[in-house]
DNA sequence: GACCAGGGTAACT
DNA sequence: AGTTACCATGGT
């Protein structure tokens, strides 16, 4: 078992980041708190430690892999403060989420092990996502080093889960989803579904395509859209944010369809961004019962 | 033990 | 086209 070093270090300003908002916010399951400061996170086959002191960051890596790699994944290179005063404008409740998540980033994560997790989150609470993605890893993943006496593991692509079985998935507490996982790796395999070459398509198109997947509808195809294809306009209508915008914009919670019209008009396209910095203000919050 | 969790499907009206 | 039971598992 190699204990990872993090002899190199990379240190820079930035604003409008926070490590804590951006990572727990619900959009990613691949990340350790060590401390209220520091974070260690899977991702793109590394294992990468962080730390924030207010506006000044720590990436224990080099400052090339830290442009070339980490600058782009959590979009760092964006305008956030344009997108938030933007928000804010609109009404009370995105200037006060806004305001209270003033630092979460939407990061791009790579379309498979995002596409398996959120198929994997369905009616279930994110502690339980990760600990799922966690066992998937772990099973089927490549063993990348230990830091502070815990194992990290790749999440394992498509070729690595290739002969895996229904039965196999069953026995990592995946329910009624291994069906599902089981469908989406015999279509990559297949090359029925080639989710690099759908990273230049039209966002509609790559819709419909993931949907052709068992298991996957509208919000886990707007997941994958919004948090590994980087396309900001779509809103992922989940059970929070359907009693959220019940909640601060009087819709019928039950209209899923209702929603997502009033979501495209009324954010139009910032519409992702309004969604991320709604769902954590608002479940943080416990708004909406 | 009932109820719910970052849903989706199939079988109903 | 719009509801509803059910899916497997873990936590309150």
């Amino acid at each position: 078992m190699s204990e990872i070093e993090f002899h190199k270090k990379y240190k820079i300003e930035i604003n409008d980041f926070d490590l804590k908002q951006t990572l727990e916010c619900g959009q990613c399951f691949r990340y350790q708190k060590l401390d209220e400061n520091s974070y260690i996170i899977v991702a793109r086959e590394r294992v990468l430690k962080i730390e924030q002191d207010n506006n000044f960051f720590t990436f224990y890596t080099s400052e090339e892999e830290f442009h070339s790699i980490w600058e782009d994944y959590f979009d760092l290179k964006n305008d956030y403060k344009a997108i938030k005063n933007l928000l804010a404008e609109k009404d009370e409740y995105l200037k006060k989420a806004v305001e209270e998540k003033h630092g979460v980033r939407i990061i791009k994560q790579e379309p498979w092990e995002t596409l398996i997790s959120f198929i994997l989150s369905q009616t279930k609470q994110i502690p339980h996502i990760m600990a799922l993605v966690e066992a998937l890893s772990k099973a089927y993943g490549e063993y990348l080093g230990s830091y502070m006496g815990k194992e990290y593991y790749s999440f394992p692509g498509f070729e690595k889960l290739k002969r895996v079985s229904e039965e196999e998935y069953r026995a990592l507490k995946t329910g009624f989803r291994a069906v599902y996982l089981f469908d989406a790796v015999k279509r990559a395999n297949e090359n029925l579904l080639d989710l690099e070459e759908l990273r230049t398509k039209e966002t509609g198109y790559i819709r419909e395509e993931l949907k052709k997947i068992k298991g996957v509808g509208d919000k886990i195809a707007d997941c994958v859209l919004l948090f590994a294809y980087s396309r900001t306009e779509v809103f992922p209508t989940d059970v929070w944010i359907k009693r959220l915008m019940a909640h601060f914009y009087a819709i019928d919670e039950s209209n899923t369809s209702l929603i997502s019209k009033f979501a495209e008009e009324y954010f139009g396209e910032l519409g992702g961004y309004a969604q991320q910095y709604l769902f954590y203000y608002g479940r943080d919050n416990k708004l909406g019962k």
